[in-house]
DNA sequence: ATGGCGTTTGCAATGTTATAACGTTCTCAA
DNA sequence: TTGAGAACGTTATAACATTGCAAACGCCAT
């Protein structure tokens, strides 16, 4: 069960990124306060339950499914919440780059880059269930080109590499 | 509503490809005849559903879902299919790379080169639906690469480009 | 051919993920 | 303050996938 405990709500400065080898590791609540920064930036709405959502999911050390996420929201709440209520979110969030699905794990997870454009690739142990959010130049190079000899124009991006990460292979979980 | 057509029984001389910039350009036909060729190679067996699903994707235009495959098999069958009996036939198809599973369609298609062992991209076109199953090596390098410097032991890569094809631009089906 | 054994399929039920449709509330600017 | 669009609530259902158990099949050693 994915447990919340409400983030510090004050003086949290939020910091843009520009270590491209950084491994996500930033603290969630300056993270969750960038979001708000950004979505004021760009005239659209983190209401409570897009924020809720996007806390819950820094909260969670993996992946976490829409219906785990509503299990969550419902105890917070204290009231019935629906499915529509978190895709909705999830949505908004996906849509402001806040959010990323992992399509083949059906669950989402807080994108850690925002505020940079960037393609990522996700890597996912499927040991310890964790994702690992990746930014390569080089990959963007390789689609694109590609996609430029097939005279394709890309819109979306879904790249994700499932295997064993380092932690685990040493624990010998293969 | 997805059709089928009995395919040849006989002559088919199934040829492996070893070019990496064909489009997938193979005849059904031949296609089926090499997989029961990998088959009988491999000592698994391509059971008649098996086939009549590979074969049924084959004849499909578009990535096809398991309950459209299922709709296909009833009328063929002229007898009830339920969800198991397609899915377990997908597995194998997956498991023996002749299918691919579209995650972010939730959507299956023939693997065109089973008889490589490659990885492939997908591009496909959200306005006309279609897919298109790409070999790349730079591209197997740069994520053997990442993997290879955050000590990561890949199993399975999904890599997936939506956007719009060059029929579907020239058309302006933007 | 026959019996044994692992593989494959049939079948009913159920689980999981996601969206449609429609009504209400909220927000913010004119 | 009121009107328009955005966000949210609610009910229902669609779409996708798996579990568990039993029957049938295929293969092969006897």
């Amino acid at each position: 069960m994915l447990k919340y405990k409400p983030m510090a709500q004050v003086s949290i400065q939020p910091k843009r990124c520009n270590d491209p080898g950084c491994r996500g590791k930033h603290a969630a609540a300056e993270r969750v306060a960038l979001a708000a920064l950004l979505c004021r930036e760009r005239g659209v709405q983190l209401t409570k339950l897009r924020q809720q959502i996007l806390e819950l999911l820094w909260q969670s050390e993996q992946p976490t499914g829409a219906y785990e996420l509503m299990e969550a929201l419902r105890h917070l709440e204290s009231r019935n919440v629906t499915p529509p209520t978190v895709y909705r979110s999830l949505s908004f969030l996906i849509s402001q780059g806040l959010a990323i699905k992992i399509e083949s794990w059906n669950a989402y997870v807080p994108c850690v880059h925002p505020e940079r454009g960037h393609d990522h690739f996700l890597f996912l142990c499927s040991a310890c269930r964790s994702s690992v959010e990746v930014e390569d130049q080089r990959l963007s190079g390789v689609i694109s080109q590609a996609a430029g000899s097939m005279e394709f124009r890309p819109q979306r991006r879904v790249i994700e590499v499932e295997g064993i990460c380092k932690r685990c292979v040493s624990a010998g979980s293969i």
